[in-house]
DNA sequence: TCGAATGGCGCAAACGTTTGTGCAATTTTT
DNA sequence: AAAAATTGCACAAACGTTTGCGCCATTCGA
């Protein structure tokens, strides 16, 4: 008895009416249109007897909007953009869109063959955490009408609005923090240059450096992507130095995680050994050998910020025309990865 | 110059072409329809100076095809459904289709709801990783000519395929490690009722108890879902009983992050408090205080998997008819979780 | 009693593709 | 030189919606 019916055509012949009259009452434009409360109730009640449900692909070429929104991450499996995209698909729900997921790979070229492709398929926005520093193949569809923000990173410089933690201050936090622990030769494993997120996280790691006019030791800084691998070869190299680093600063989840297994195979120990601090609190991160301290980052407002302004732009049927950037501020969690070196002046 | 064609008939009108040959062009049918090389050419170079790619709305519409596949996960922040998640869309993108993530809650009732909106988008399948116990809503949707495949969770008894790891015997191995190792008062903490993955772990663990004829006690066991909190509650009812468990069998990595928690809390410690093992590895599991035993499932695979199985149903145009089940090996790795209470007769 | 207002609904075009069929021009065959 | 075959392309319908406009019947006001 149910499922039979797969088109409005079909509803609508088997109760007698046009289609027109079939269509304006499921969308909930019955009184708009003075159609009767007895015919409305037949319509919406023959409806879920015969399983009728609207053909939405119909319906976004007729009205030029899918209800759909693209999320372009550069690595799912990393928990941070996990749970961001968890957020962003709760969001967006509720307010009757979907989610087209994609993953850049941390890949330029793949970033903007993804973005053609949500442009194909008519998405109503796109989020976007993007890859390189340029902005061109954005903007670009921004002309399209297609509305972007970007997440956790951004395009300098650009009108594309934007919704970061404010990375140069968590830096900044946590760089002051191994400082006021009495640390000086403080190392700082990377991601990509072209990232603005791990830019800001150098610069704020610099900017605390010099505050305490502590010399910044290039050999101290390095990396390029944020990658588990990335964190372990990094921090070979950091350990073959003659003068070796008392404490390392890593940029991101998975570095650190890279950061762990390069101690643990030179058989040093956190913080004896060597001090760390991590971008980016994990549920893990209080379990840990030695449980870390980290910078967290408000995940779930930079999920809902995002959605919220991109619903709006959609809505607006223009796009958010000033440059609006949101920079949110990040938390420093304290725990037991970070030696105390120095008696604490206070 | 570009961007400025946005739909097919345009591109013809500029061309002096019809929208028929531009498209079969476009599409690659030109020699089957004798269309000129150097008409091709032209049709080829146009669309890329006047930056047009087809509407994959439209196109979906007339072909009643949208190279587009659903994902329907319990929670993607959990870092197995979130790697899953990525080798889904890296499989399908590479054969052109998009990917509809969306995220059940672990409810089944949205569970449902989801379903009907990605029949609605008319997805050209789905992967599934399922909440409940009862497969009718999702067999109701094979008469609606929609493959559908479930992950990590099946359907007892249904015909709808399922590629999953062997929870069964990662279950049994896991316990059996337990007891080869000493351990007899061996607690399992489990998720819903209504999940096959969790029925199956508790069946391999108490089959491994019965096979060393030890006593089932069934205080030692609860729990009601995957998540943190769950392992936290029920570790703190476990340590409150007269006779505490030696070991703990957590079987998800949530709810082991839980456990950890909990223990913590008490001011207990692996292994030489409690032991622990736990379902489901992850990147982090090594670098613990106590770095953890635990069972790994072959993720990439079963993401694999699923997609071409999927992706043939799709092509074949028709359901899957044969029941397929395929079970992946899971693997122990042994770490420092599980205190040796006995010596070992080998 | 008659025009006007209102209530209740349907016609048909349009959204941007794809594709079966058809047709003119050219070339080949006989 | 006529018939046949081939080359090269175009017409128009169809996919399932939504929606501006229009039409008929009934009720109302004077």
């Amino acid at each position: 008895m149910e499922g039979n019916v797969s088109n409005i055509k079909e509803l609508a012949g088997r109760l007698g009416l046009s289609v027109t009259t079939v269509s304006r009452v499921l969308n909930g434009k019955a009184a708009a249109h003075r159609i009767s409360e007895a015919t409305s109730r037949r319509v919406v009640s023959a409806a879920a007897e015969f399983g009728y449900s609207v053909n939405r692909i119909a319906r976004g070429l007729k009205l030029e909007r899918t209800e759909t929104i693209g999320l372009i991450v550069p690595d799912i499996s990393n928990p941070f953009f996990a749970s961001v995209a968890k957020t962003i698909e709760m969001e967006l729900r509720k307010q009757g869109y979907s989610l087209i997921l994609c993953d850049s790979q941390d890949d330029p070229g793949s970033e903007k063959e993804l973005l053609e492709l949500l442009a194909g398929r008519k998405v109503d926005g796109i989020i976007l955490a993007p890859v390189g520093l340029s902005c061109d193949h954005v903007c670009h569809f921004r002309n399209r009408k297609i509305p972007v923000v970007a997440i956790d990173r951004y395009f300098p410089g650009s009108p594309v609005p934007y919704i970061t933690c404010d990375n140069y201050l968590g830096a900044y936090m946590a760089t002051e923090h191994l400082i006021k622990s009495g640390h000086r030769r403080i190392a700082c494993i990377h991601g990509p240059e072209g990232v603005s997120s791990s830019q800001d996280r150098i610069a704020g790691y610099m900017a605390a450096l010099r505050k305490f006019r502590i010399r910044i030791r290039h050999q101290l800084v390095g990396g390029h992507d944020f990658g588990e691998e990335n964190g372990y070869l990094e921090t070979l190299r950091l350990l073959k130095l003659k003068k070796r680093p008392t404490a390392i600063f890593a940029l991101g989840n998975l570095i650190s995680l890279g950061v762990l297994r390069a101690l643990q195979d030179s058989g040093l120990s956190i913080p004896k050994d060597i001090s760390l601090v991590t971008f980016d609190e994990q549920p893990y991160s209080a379990y840990l050998r030695s449980p870390m301290t980290t910078i967290e980052q408000p995940r779930e407002e930079i999920a809902r910020k995002a959605v919220s302004i991109l619903l709006e732009a959609v809505t607006a049927g223009d796009i958010i025309d000033s440059t609006i950037g949101i920079q949110l501020s990040p938390r420093l969690i304290v725990r037991d990865s970070v030696r105390n070196i120095k008696p604490v002046k206070s």
